[in-house]
DNA sequence: TTCCCTATCTATAATTA
DNA sequence: TTAATTATAGATAGGGA
């Protein structure tokens, strides 16, 4: 979306590619949040930024919580 | 986005729920695709759906190694 | 359910300030 | 480099088969 295609490869500009990350980074969070507000479920978002920083979004539970249910899956059903 | 606007609140129709759940889903998974893709970046989404399964998505990276990552960073930088 | 369709809303690439 | 603006590509709500 925007004035162009882009390919999905990877953007070696460093410039370009930390202002695209920066716009996408927004939209996923918000994306997240709304799937997980609509449709009332668990989320977890973990980004570590082009500076090693991290972005964080964890929805209706916390971190923790999720990452124990993921824990608790059986090995198999671990897939996705 | 749509023919309408949603309300950012939980959807109470079980079937409409989980076809929103389903075509967003798919849209979100796409976009951790390509911010990973595009910007370089380590991230980890986990989902799970309205029936308990697990959706899983991590570029780059594995899902453990992530958590290492995240488990690893001194606590005061684990706030989003 | 489970795809398609498509009108319409959103996200965002390029641009400008 | 961060903040608007704008043109356009992309996502998706509601419907139909």
């Amino acid at each position: 979306m925007g004035r162009v295609r882009l390919q999905i490869k990877k953007i070696e500009n460093r410039t370009y590619r930390h202002i695209t990350f920066a716009k996408r980074k927004s939209g996923l969070v918000k994306k997240a949040y709304e799937i997980s507000t609509l449709c009332d479920v668990e989320v977890a978002l973990i980004i570590f930024s082009p500076a090693g920083k991290l972005i964080l979004f964890d929805g209706k539970k916390r971190l923790d919580e999720i990452l124990m249910h993921f824990i608790d899956l059986p090995h198999h059903q671990r897939a996705a």
